[in-house]
DNA sequence: CCAAAAATGTAGTATAGCTACGTTTTTGCG
DNA sequence: CGCAAAAACGTAGCTATACTACATTTTTGG
């Protein structure tokens, strides 16, 4: 199963949205019912669903096998997997007469189909080839901006993991500096969304002159990745609406747990043994400052 | 439907665990059979799943019925549903044997199922009554530390949606300045899963005697709690083993994208536009510095 | 140890899902 | 335009699946 199928499967709604036009006419119609109320189509019989939708019970299986469902019991599961993450996308959009409880579970929704999407799109042979740069580096500085500056500071945090000294440089000084001294044995990670922020790109073209590895963490092929040795990308649901909020935060710090665990990973034991140590006297410190 | 069984309504392995003590002994041989591999059982019949596990079929009925769902049709719906997000908690441990494939696979559905669980938990009245603090708001300060520091970050860049200036001090010592300086008509909001971190409760406890409003987020009930006017409890997964990563920045995440939401959606049209060309002015910043 | 109650299985039934086939509609080419 | 081939769709009947009523076994309590 390869990468495009495989995210797919898990989100029946989206497949049938991108299919409905290849679909026959009645088929079509059976499509309209489950996009407009999936929640319901989940508690249907076939017959019941076959007369909602104004067909006959054989069209009905027709369209679970020109979905590729094998079957109206394989749709119905199907259906309830990709029911848990979210409606399809244009559901989510979140309007001004929303309630409160509308508004939580719209974000909660949109955030949890968003991961859901990233992990089906991400490839792993480039996040194997990221982890193996990382867990070569000397040394490792991540570069981002905004809301992606989050991420950046997010991955310093994770250094033990990393178990080289990592930086998340703040302003565009700080991160020209930076990259300008890095070398030979280090590694850039540039973190950008859209892959534009000039700062970002820069910097990763810098670092990469002066004989440093980039990885590059996006959402889309962009200007940043030609400056990348390793190409990071991180698909969201794009959506622009005026209250939707930035999800790629979500997808892109996930990616970093997966780095840094990955890396965490090659150490050897003693490495181990010291996270351990270092955690439960972080432990101690939180309630007493003075150990 | 109250706050617990809600959860339980989404997380049926969940569910199963927790009752499997009060069942028959026959039902817990289905429950076993479920809980191993929930996946199988998805695309089992009712008969094939009674023979799996050694027992009738109107037993695997009864079985339904006892943990709660309404024949063998429903459950598999549920069934299917729980498993989008995650296999029981204990199945998503990571261990130094994993390949990069599993580590990907793992540390997705740990954020996933977290994040549905953090859903499932969270206590709307509460959220409702932060809304209503942050929304009166002259002024709100964040403090968080460590990966709750970056939380703090991440609700500070969003002040454009609080509509009021935002801060979130990055040490101790600028914490607490921060929290002297504060006032009647401003807010304090403590970030910390443990709930023990001695720098924020203390910041929380003299921003009160200030006079200001505040609000904890954290992972369950703690010392910093009694310094909150406002109690946003968002529980995790909690699991210590070595290599699981710290999800709770990742829920805590989505409730700042929820608070900030929920407050921008009560603000007036003025203050949306504003929102707008500040977005589209960004968009133009990100790939040219000079306007 | 026996009676009542609970637990489990057997056998039978209704119905949901599926298939073979026939009818209608559409398409393509002279 | 018209006819034949193909595709689309529906009807009717079949199979297997989920469920129910009842009988049997096991457990519990006095």
């Amino acid at each position: 199963m390869d990468q495009n199928t495989r995210g797919l499967d898990d989100n029946l709604l989206e497949t049938i949205v991108r299919l409905e036009d290849q679909l026959r006419k009645s088929d079509r119609r059976v499509a309209r019912v489950l996009l407009d109320n999936p929640a319901d189509v989940l508690s249907m019989t076939l017959g019941q669903l076959a007369k909602t939708a104004g067909v006959s019970e054989p069209t009905v299986i027709r369209f679970c096998a020109a979905i590729g469902c094998d079957g109206f019991r394989d749709l119905r599961v199907k259906l309830a997997r990709s029911m848990a993450f979210a409606r399809t996308t244009s559901h989510t959009a979140i309007t001004a007469e929303d309630d409160l409880g509308t508004v939580i579970t719209k974000v909660f929704d949109y955030n949890l189909s968003n991961l859901n999407w990233a992990q089906s799109k991400l490839n792993e042979t480039s996040v194997l080839e990221a982890v193996d740069v990382l867990s070569e580096a000397r040394r490792i500085e991540f570069f981002g901006f905004g809301a992606s500056g989050i991420v950046a500071s997010d991955a310093q945090q994770k250094f033990p993991l990393f178990g080289v000294p990592c930086g998340a440089p703040a302003d565009s000084h700080q991160m020209y500096m930076t990259a300008e001294m890095l070398g030979p044995g280090d590694v850039a990670v540039g973190i950008s969304n859209t892959g534009h922020t000039r700062e970002v790109v820069t910097s990763l073209a810098v670092a990469r002159a002066n004989g440093a590895r980039t990885i590059g963490i996006t959402g889309q092929s962009s200007p940043m990745l030609t400056h990348c040795d390793v190409h990071l990308i991180v698909e969201t649901l794009e959506n622009t609406d005026l209250y939707t909020p930035t999800v790629s935060r979500l997808s892109h710090l996930v990616v970093i747990d997966i780095l840094s665990t990955a890396v965490s990973l090659r150490r050897d034991e003693d490495h181990h043994e010291r996270i351990n140590k270092m955690k439960s006297r972080l432990a101690h410190l939180r309630s007493n400052p003075f150990i």
